[in-house]
DNA sequence: CAAAAATTAAGTTAGTTTGTCAACAAGCGT
DNA sequence: ACGCTTGTTGACAAACTAACTTAATTTTTG
């Protein structure tokens, strides 16, 4: 039940490229990664993960960066997680994005299987939260800390 | 986000258990790892963890195994999946039963911290199912489906 | 061209998970 | 008392994952 510190990342960079994007600038990793004092080459992978998933666009050369090309508040924290951690729920058998069936369980497949329902109502409540929690949400808290 | 097969062999273990409660007798490793198909040297250090913990009993010698001492009905899975895997909480920060400062967040120990915020509505939706789902909860699907 | 910056691949370190093994201790039936 | 059954302990190990590092490459721009 634990979040990865390379999802921890990658909210904290979306969250610098969120305040950001109103400018429509980019921003370099190594000012991402001093603001929010990550190590800059595992950030590297964090941006590029997200990048490849079409939640960043980049630029290289002088002036280059990092730039966050759909609008915050389309993109949920739920979304983000999954594509740095995987799925949200807890075990693959109550997953809906990516669903798969227990191997050893007695009751597999079965929809009355106890381990399925409890956790099942464990990744709705999961999911309902972060698949609702928008970058713009998500940065909202950050904005009234520096004020 | 993920439950350990430590948890869910725990789990299904407790399943058992609980379904012999009312008997009060005792049941052996191999019973329930052969009903649950779970490794029995694996499964022994489990039900040792939780034996610590003070959920079980046993005993040794013939007609030994292990035993459920608390009432089913008090005894909770976020109980069961703290002692195995630890605190439900995805972050050290937001944790109610272990509380650890980040090192590096900026915003580190603010009320403001985004990802405090967003994962502490997280943890409170976990812990909220967990803690008020008791083992009579989780066994009363097993049930259902033998009948 | 030369400097700046992203990109890629690979390797490293440390820790965790999942599981195995062997030796030992305690209880039970006869 | 003896032997069987069962729990107890601790060490160990393979496989995997997380968290980072290094270094070489490629692209863009001034």
């Amino acid at each position: 039940m634990k979040l990865s510190k390379k999802s921890e990342y990658g909210l904290r960079a979306l969250l610098e490229l969120t305040l950001a994007y109103e400018t429509s600038s980019f921003v370099q990793r190594q000012d991402i990664a001093s603001r929010q004092n990550i190590p800059v080459e595992f950030l590297e992978q964090v941006l590029l993960t997200l990048k490849r998933a079409g939640l960043l666009a980049s630029r290289r050369g002088m002036n280059g960066g990092y730039r966050l090309i759909k609008p915050p508040s389309h993109v949920t924290l739920g979304q983000v997680i999954r594509i740095l951690d995987g799925p949200l729920a807890p075990i693959g058998c109550v997953s809906r994005t990516a669903y798969q069936k227990c191997d050893d369980c007695p009751y597999a497949g079965r929809p009355s299987c106890p381990v399925q329902q409890a956790m099942g109502a464990v990744r709705d409540a999961i999911a309902g939260i972060l698949d609702h929690y928008s970058l713009t949400d998500f940065a909202a808290g950050a904005r009234n800390a520096s004020s």
